[in-house]
DNA sequence: GATACTCCCATCGATAGACGATGGGAACGC
DNA sequence: GCGTTCCCATCGTCTATCGATGGGAGTATC
């Protein structure tokens, strides 16, 4: 014990704000969206699907996001999710919120 | 219930870099470190003490902060924090992981 | 037509971190 | 004396991430 495992994969509280910008840009499926981060991010975020699966359950439950059972491009059983109109609000200020504490934050690291 | 009680206070996992960061710039108190985090970002971020102390508590176990009683400048009992050796190491190392995921959050966010 | 591999779903248990509530004590102003 | 501000700290709850785990359905390989 007590090494350092990786990178912390990612930022407690941010998930749910990544995937409803996934699903901004259209419908998309969990593994899908898993990729996606990791590969937008160059490899710095991880998303496990551990993580994700009880996020998009939590967004299904808000009503940000529905979800219909499709073929994905591999025609494979998949569940694709997309954004509602709840969904498109909420994400604006999440991101707004999120930028605040951001500058915020800066402010702290930087001016004292 | 449902209602969304005011700001989120902070982002998760950020606490501890804060924390590291003003002590920085030299020895402080606990009460002292909240208000200062909250004066420094003109409101936006409030730690309470529930989340200071125990998040001292970590610091000190980690040794990445010593503690010393005294006196405050309104001459109260205070323990007053300061940084180790360790602790300047450790913020270096949580800044630039810090810098790390928002910029990797930022691209996922704009690059879509 | 078996085997292996990738894709895609999902849950469970452990762990950690932030927060509200709570409690106490000591200095200071009135 | 009494209230207010300052300063300490803990306990219980809640929420979220994560590792481990399990399963099933296509495709490719031999």
């Amino acid at each position: 014990m007590g090494t350092r495992s990786a990178p912390p994969d990612l930022l407690p509280g941010t998930l749910d704000m990544l995937v409803l910008r996934i699903l901004a840009r259209g419908r998309a499926h969990g593994y899908g969206i898993a990729q996606h981060i990791k590969s937008v991010s160059e490899d710095v975020l991880q998303v496990g699907e551990s993580s994700l699966y009880p996020a998009l359950q939590r967004l299904l439950l808000n009503g940000w996001v529905k979800a219909e059972w499709g073929a994905s491009e591999n025609n494979r059983r998949a569940r694709f999710y997309s954004l509602t109109p709840a969904g498109r609000k909420q994400l604006v200020t999440e991101r707004e919120e999120f930028q605040r504490i951001i500058v915020a934050i800066q402010k702290v690291l930087e001016n004292a």
